[in-house]
DNA sequence: AGGAACGTTGACAGCGCTACCAGCAACGAC
DNA sequence: GTCGTTGCTGGTAGCGCTGTCAACGTTCCT
């Protein structure tokens, strides 16, 4: 009933610019642009926000400067590691700066993402990292037409929205399969699961790469649109052993599949990598200290989520960066678990903690 | 230079509310509360917002109504899966609402915690997640003079400041070497790291469980506040061994030091679970495709976080829940790892997909 | 010395929406 | 038939901040 709202506590602009002595205009571009204003007021100003305890209203600022200071990020998957060291130097690199994070998940679904990304673009966001280069015609006008800068990330490809930075999933297929010919083994096989496009770009370089060497058969490639597991990473090397007894690699999409298969194969007593060779793909942390050590693909995660906030906090405050598109490329980290083929049936497992080998390439610029 | 902003394509709540030919706040209502309009003009407003491509301006919203549709959370590590899970089910929960999520990553500090928590308060959340139970006196007090629900995640103690959601990692612990001395276990050493409050509680669980058997010892305990991995896994397992060779099971404060632990037993050839027994905690997909399968404890993090989010909205809206306080229980997974001591060094290999022996628990009430 | 240029400050209006309250019609109770 | 009561609708007045522009004092140039 006769309970209004109490104004007492509330922190305005007003307040601060009056116990500083000057007009809340001033006091606003203390907040915005300090350098503007004469020492002498920006001190005032300064001690009487602190001493006030006062916090801009976010809302009000917003509306009154027709833009936010929200970043949009939209990534296909909230579970997938790779996803999640992405995000962290998405993260780090925001926090320093004023700009807030606005995460959505389009839960690798390409109609999600235009829905989604309708509505951050509606909410005027002041930039956005989008995950790939497969987006709806519709997203892409979208995306086109937005005022704001933009990232897309994890792989690189021709005709990008504005920025980009990943690498090249078919290089570094192809860089996979050329360090198992090197090694000896001939009879490759292809484990992937989810099969998003990045995925598929892997299976491709993994194909051509293949061919090239006049390899390819397609009863070598087990994939699934299930999401992928370790658990299921064993199954499909189950599928692909049944076809084809006699392989020699296997060529996990990922990590996870590729722990699966070993752990299969130890199931199974074949041994790692004297029958058979595997690779994996994104190099997460465990790869090195399996047993045998796993050989994997080690892309910039971090770098990449970290890389992709930072070019575009500096493009949204007008600094743009001289190269729009950023190659991190990748390494073939080499390990036990493909080393040259071998007639005794156990792995040395005594270096474990010996130096990797590695492969590194830039992926070639489009 | 005269490019002044175009006004034309902007639609606002004043044009759909022309076109339906009814006052803008009619239209307001409309989406607030659309049962308080005449069906008439119920539908003329839906489809007049429809056909103009209307989307509400969240930020002028925030401003007249004095408060926001986002639900902060404040969780401690992008990195880990744990958290991955909550953060899926979270986000899975406010998708079908109008709140978003505003996510910021205390990295397991509480300082951390207690600034981040004054900026989201600034902002008038309309619901905060926040993890765990030990904040600073600080974040307490501004915890419980906030107008709006609140709730603790990841765990249960007492003196909820509004909601809590979780488990007892004590009581979990408890259970793991319950267990553990069923399957003839007596010399159980344990592996931490990161030693987080959380983990520090099932540290504690496992230390009152092997005092009240009168079995503990200071030099069975190894833990480390360096950031767990599975290579870790493996050094404080080797550090454990070092000082005490004889030990016949292993209690892994997470999944990643348990495999990391049973990689090392790979590696020096010891018999899992024949002479060492291991058990994890979290129960992550791997543990259950490993070889020999491992040991670990259920917790329903992704119903967690769905849950905890679920039951902020509720209350957000009115609908306070019965119980504030939900303790989802855990599950200690019984498998291979951890089966009966024997004599003979391999362990049985075959039943990898056999059912799993489990022992569900709610932990206790405070 | 006069004027331009710059740096600094403030007045005003309005961003798009909703809280609040008033008004109006339709209906039922007496 | 009069008086509430209920259900729906609209007018007014901001929410707290910033864009724009004008005005001021100072400095520098010619």
């Amino acid at each position: 009933m006769g309970r209004k709202r109490t104004k007492s506590g509330k922190i305005r602009l007003a307040e601060v610019a009056e116990l500083a002595g000057v007009s809340p205009i001033t006091a606003s571009r203390f907040f915005r642009n300090p350098e503007a204003l004469s020492v002498a007021k920006r001190t005032r100003v300064e001690s009487a926000a602190k001493e006030l305890g006062y916090v801009p209203n976010l809302a009000a600022r917003a509306l009154a400067s027709q833009r936010t200071e929200v970043i949009g990020v939209l990534i296909p998957s909230l579970t997938n590691n790779v996803f999640s060291d992405v995000l962290r130097g998405i993260y780090d690199a925001s926090e320093s700066s004023r700009y807030s994070i606005q995460l959505s998940n389009t839960r690798y679904s390409i109609l999600q993402e235009e829905k989604l990304l309708r509505l951050f673009l509606a909410q005027k966001p002041a930039g956005l990292i989008v995950t790939g280069i497969d987006q709806t015609a519709e997203s892409r006008a979208m995306l086109d037409a937005a005022d704001c800068p933009i990232v897309q990330i994890m792989e690189i490809g021709p005709d990008p929205v504005d920025m980009m930075i990943g690498f090249s999933h078919y290089d570094a297929a192809r860089a996979v399969v050329a360090h198992l010919f090197e090694q000896g083994h001939r009879k490759i096989g292809f484990v992937g699961a989810r099969m998003d496009p990045r995925v598929q770009r892997r299976l491709d370089g993994y194909v051509s790469a293949m061919k090239d060497a006049g390899l390819f058969e397609q009863r070598l490639v087990v994939t699934t649109a299930t999401p992928t597991s370790v658990t299921l990473g064993g199954a499909l090397f189950t599928d692909l052993l049944a076809r084809e007894p006699d392989i020699d690699a296997v060529f996990c999409a990922n990590d996870d599949l590729a722990l699966g298969v070993l752990f299969e194969c130890r199931r199974r007593e074949i041994a790692v990598p004297g029958q058979i060779a595997i690779v994996g793909f994104n190099d997460l942390e465990f790869m090195a200290s399996a047993v045998p050590t796993l050989t994997s693909v080690r892309t910039n995660r971090y770098e990449m989520g970290k890389t992709a906030a930072t070019m575009l906090i500096n493009a949204m405050e007008g600094r743009r960066p001289e190269h729009p598109v950023l190659d991190l490329g990748f390494k073939v980290i080499e390990r036990q678990s493909s080393s040259a083929r071998r007639s005794d049936s156990r792995p040395a497992v005594s270096g474990a903690g010996a130096a990797n080998k590695m492969i590194a390439l830039p992926s070639s610029r489009d």
